[in-house]
DNA sequence: ATATTTTTGCAATAATGTTGCAAGTTTTAA
DNA sequence: TTAAAACTTGCAACATTATTGCAAAAATAT
């Protein structure tokens, strides 16, 4: 059976209680998590600083990826593909719910390539797309 | 000519010294700005409570639309499409540069559709293309 | 088991965002 | 043109969110 410190040992980190529980929220969460919500559902049981900390950790290896916002927060999911260390490729499109405020990754949807302007070169491109959730249905 | 103030008429909001230099602000601008480049440019003649009020309000009223981004601050760019009161019609693409990190509103490039899984509705989607961008190259 | 390395929590500080209210401006309408 | 009405601003106080250095604690390596 895979364990959770599997994956922080694949990835060269040591394994501890916070990020063990962090890691065990993201993989029971259906949709992405704020850090806001890692505080809540961890019952503060961790320093705010070793959330962010522990939530940085996780982007720079791979574990997690960011999913831009118009709110002034950041949101954060498992990576689901072969993420390494510095090298995302969370090329799937995001579902923001409208009603239910959850945000998913839909791992199936490939983000199109666009025509862009001369002289702008691409590198990594991401979509969201808002609307109705498939359990607000 | 057209002048600043009247698009602040057209949308039914008086017209302040505050309101017309961040308008200002936006037409000159070649990328979109944040709250604090909007501070930093009007050397904090105004109170930084009147520059997040003034963002709102031109939000709603569709004069400026927001940009998500993964760093915990929200870009507004003007809107040069048709967008109304509540209504806002940007369906275009936003360019971030990954040398000089300005955001760009794409006018021309419109946002793809995409096929999503059963059972999730569409309503708005919006995409952001990192690369190099045409002042960079 | 112990030394080394890494991580955590605290404290202090900074940056960012929000609200109510009085004073000041802009607009309306006589 | 001016006075009243409507709206906007700035201040103050406060709340939330984020960052850094450093000593203590925990995890890993030997």
């Amino acid at each position: 059976m895979i364990q959770h410190s599997d994956i922080l040992k694949r990835n060269g980190l040591s394994v501890t209680a916070s990020r063990t529980k962090i890691l065990d929220l993201f993989l029971a969460a259906e949709g992405a998590l704020a850090h806001a919500d890692i505080e809540k559902n961890t019952d503060a049981a961790y320093d705010r600083v070793t959330v962010y900390r522990t939530l940085q950790t996780f982007v720079e290896k791979g574990i997690v990826h960011q999913i831009p916002t118009t709110d002034n927060s950041i949101l954060y999911a498992l990576c689901k593909q072969d993420c390494e260390e510095g090298h995302h490729h969370d090329n799937h499109v995001h579902f923001v719910c409208n009603q239910c405020e959850k945000t998913f990754c839909l791992d199936d949807v490939i983000v199109p390539e666009v025509k862009l302007p001369k002289g702008f070169t691409p590198e990594e491109a991401s979509m969201i797309v808002a609307g109705v959730c498939i359990d607000c249905k």
